[in-house]
Order: C-alpha cells, then structure tokens, then sequence
DNA sequence: ACGCTGATGAAG
DNA sequence: TTCATCAGCGTT
C-alpha cells in the first residue's frame, strides 16, 4: 500500500496572514463526510478578505452578528447565505480578535463524482464545483457548519499530494464585488478548469 | 443580459 | 419598519 495517511492542517496554518494562508491553500484537499461518504476535493481558487482597509470584507465596517465568527479563532468555518439561494464556505484566519477569511471560490473533484452530479443536477463535468455556490451545494455545506472548527467528523483540510509550484499561482483581483477591486487578493491554479473565471 | 431569492444591516 | 444591497447561478 502506498497511500499516505492524510496530514491535516493545524491551526496554526490558519493563524497567519490572511493572504499567505489563501495563497498557501491552493492544492490543499478538503475532504467532506457526510451520509457515511468522504467526498475529497482539490482547492482551486481562493480569495482573501483582509481585516484592514479592505471594503469589500464583511468586517469592515466592525463587527456584527453575522460576520462575529470572523473575529474568533483562525481554522473555524465561517458559512454565510448570500443572493436569496446561496452559501459560501470560508475559512478564518489571523488571531483571535482580528477579522480575516478566505473564501473558497472554486475546487476540482477527487472521487464521488456521481455523489457531486446528482447534489448539483448536472452532468457537465467543468460545471460541478467551478464557483463558490457550485462547490457548497456539491459538497452539501450550508449555514449548519457556521462557526464550527475543522473536524474530520464533517469536514476537514488537508496537505494536499499535489501542490503548484509559485509560477502555477496566479495571482489576480478579486470578483463579484463593487469596493475593493484594486486589491490582487484572489488566487487561483494555471490552467485548472474548474477555476470559475478566467 | 436578466430574473430569481431572502438574509443582512443601516437608515428613519 | 422599510429598503437597498449582495464574495452567484442558470437560462435567455
């Protein structure tokens, strides 16, 4: 047997810079377990929302009770509901008491692959997981894993197997918002199709 | 290019 | 209490 057991990242992972830790978790794995299934998918693209002058970060105007999980303490799961129809995973990040996250925007499949066409009612393969909603309704995230920590009981980050290198990173600004375009916080794989926008 | 959808938070 | 806003998706 030849398959490593799988590294889960620590918390300290989590409690740094908000920009490293979106860059850093492209090729990571998150693995969901849901209904006796371990649905594993490879992290694609990410965004980071940074705790100071960022206008575009939920918590930039302090702190309210529905951005509160991004003040509390790095590596828990931060859900919101956005659009009347859609959920965002995001991780947190920084210290406790300091508001980042990162939101994850697009992920590739690992296995499961019927699992993830019937939760999104598609067969189109680069429409499975290529978009923040995409990718929660695939792997059935929803509000009920807000403010909880990582747990391989629900769902879990792992060291990725394949990691790319720095010039595979692209390094770009970030979409779907009004304010805070200038910034280059959105981070995501060369040449992946399941990025969400190129 | 647009309609769907409802939680959120700021204003009054 | 109202109202504009919104880290998207799917269909046209």
């Amino acid at each position: 047997m030849k398959t490593k057991k799988p590294v889960q990242l620590k918390q300290s992972f989590f409690c740094r810079d908000t920009r490293v830790v979106a860059k850093e978790l492209i090729g990571m794995e998150i693995i969901r377990n849901i209904e006796n299934k371990k649905i594993k998918v490879r992290i694609v693209e990410t965004e980071a929302y940074l705790p100071k002058d960022d206008p575009a970060c939920h918590a930039s105007r302090g702190m309210t009770p529905r951005n509160s999980v991004m003040y509390g303490p790095p590596g828990h799961i931060y859900v919101y509901f956005i659009y009347g129809n859609y959920e965002m995973l995001n991780f947190v990040t920084e210290n406790e008491g300091i508001p980042g996250a990162v939101l994850i925007r697009a992920v590739e499949p690992m296995n499961e692959i019927n699992l993830i066409k019937k939760n999104r009612n598609t067969e189109v393969l680069k429409n499975l997981t290529s978009g923040p909603a995409k990718l929660t309704m695939a792997l059935k995230i929803n509000r009920t894993l807000n403010n909880r920590p990582l747990s391989k009981e629900y769902l879990a980050v792992y060291q990725g197997e394949k990691i790319p290198k720095a010039s595979e990173i692209i390094q770009t600004k970030r979409i779907g918002i009004r304010e805070g375009t200038n910034l280059d916080l959105r981070f995501y794989e060369k040449n992946n199709p399941y990025v969400s926008v190129l």
